[in-house]
DNA sequence: TTAGATTATGACAACGTGTCATAAGGAGGC
DNA sequence: GCCTCCTTATGACACGTTGTCATAATCTAA
């Protein structure tokens, strides 16, 4: 996490901060990205970047955490217009598409997904809100015609289908899949959860 | 991929840096990863190493690629045991599991789950040897009781199979499950992409 | 033995990082 | 206005790392 100081410097400022670092992150994986780099993009001098964060990582992982958690809040709207789990994977699936590979911030989840989850700490604290979240969105489905009934299996198909959906995305991104294909993948993997793949289902 | 150099050096010497690149790539991320500390710990001079790779990444991929080459190579063998392609998964999730989460390639796995796939051309490649080693199991499978008929259909259920795999290896690790544990949850997986989520199936 | 090709070597310039001593700025008390 | 305390700003610096390059050593085949 950022220290402190950061999170007093105004608005502005810290904006200014967290663009060039995403620039950066845009243009070089985590590994060749360079303080050096940000600090100059932002004109702020060398040592006030350790004065606002730990390290590079620090800044990083503070950046990501950011853009996830817009995407969780896009998604807990999204889940008042419709009370079908499958409808509403759909639905994400595109806004997560959008957000991920056609906008600006192609490249920054193109590197994201490189180097994902660099530490245990960040995934424990990601993992909690996760849950918080899944369980937010189940409440407001229509779960009677599935045969999973229990809070536990209900979170995991939950999280069967988020990771079935990155898969997606990943391959999106990485095979330059065009939206209709990838929608149709993940049409495809919906069905296969819905009903598998054995011979009378 | 490494130079010629690399490959006309006698094996000992090759084994010698493979073996302090694993270390390095052990205890640190990519992106912490040093030349400097790989160079020492094989006992060469720096200019060699850059006589013998393009750069850190190019001995990372390397090796990251010769160990997935060596579980492809198992996995492969392992068909001959079962023409069930599903419990030909279970098989081999012991096997990746055990490779993977308990003995010494542990954190070198976890380092690569974190910066998995960090280059096109890598990818590309890999991809084009996944298909064919997935057609090989195919082929060997009875899939006479699952109502996908077509090629594209199957090799897609085996990606989502293989991912669905390595989504629970990689919380194995994070998340310190047991190899019960995530057997099982490999096993409530497999049971969903067999007869789906949904009410009387 | 020798020319030609290949491999080995380490000094070096260029660049990056994280720290630290010091300057600057701001809020409140008097 | 002036002083004090606390917070923020700043850039020089010591130290580490990278990738290159000129040169030395080694090998191969005739």
């Amino acid at each position: 996490m950022p220290k402190e100081t950061f999170f007093n410097l105004d608005e502005a400022k810290r904006n200014k901060i967290i663009e060039a670092a995403k620039k950066e992150f845009t243009s070089n994986s985590l590994r060749k990205s360079r303080v050096s780099n940000i600090i100059k993009a932002a004109s702020i001098p060398r040592g006030s970047f350790y004065q606002y964060f730990e390290d590079l990582d620090d800044l990083y992982y503070y950046v990501v955490n950011k853009m996830f958690d817009k995407v969780y809040k896009v998604g807990a709207k999204f889940s008042d217009d419709t009370n079908d789990i499958f409808e509403f994977a759909q639905i994400t699936f595109e806004y997560d598409y959008n957000g991920f590979v056609n906008d600006m911030r192609h490249d920054f989840m193109m590197n994201v997904f490189r180097s994902i989850a660099s530490n245990v700490e960040y995934i424990t604290t990601f993992n909690k809100m996760r849950r918080d979240y899944i369980m937010g969105i189940l409440n407001k489905m229509d779960l009677s015609s599935i045969r999973l009934k229990n809070d536990v299996d209900l979170v995991k198909m939950y999280r069967m289908i988020q990771e079935l959906k990155r898969t997606i995305i990943h391959r999106a991104v990485v095979e330059d899949l065009t939206k209709e294909e990838a929608s149709k993948e993940f049409k495809w993997y919906l069905d296969i959860v819905k009903n598998g793949v054995m011979e009378g289902n």
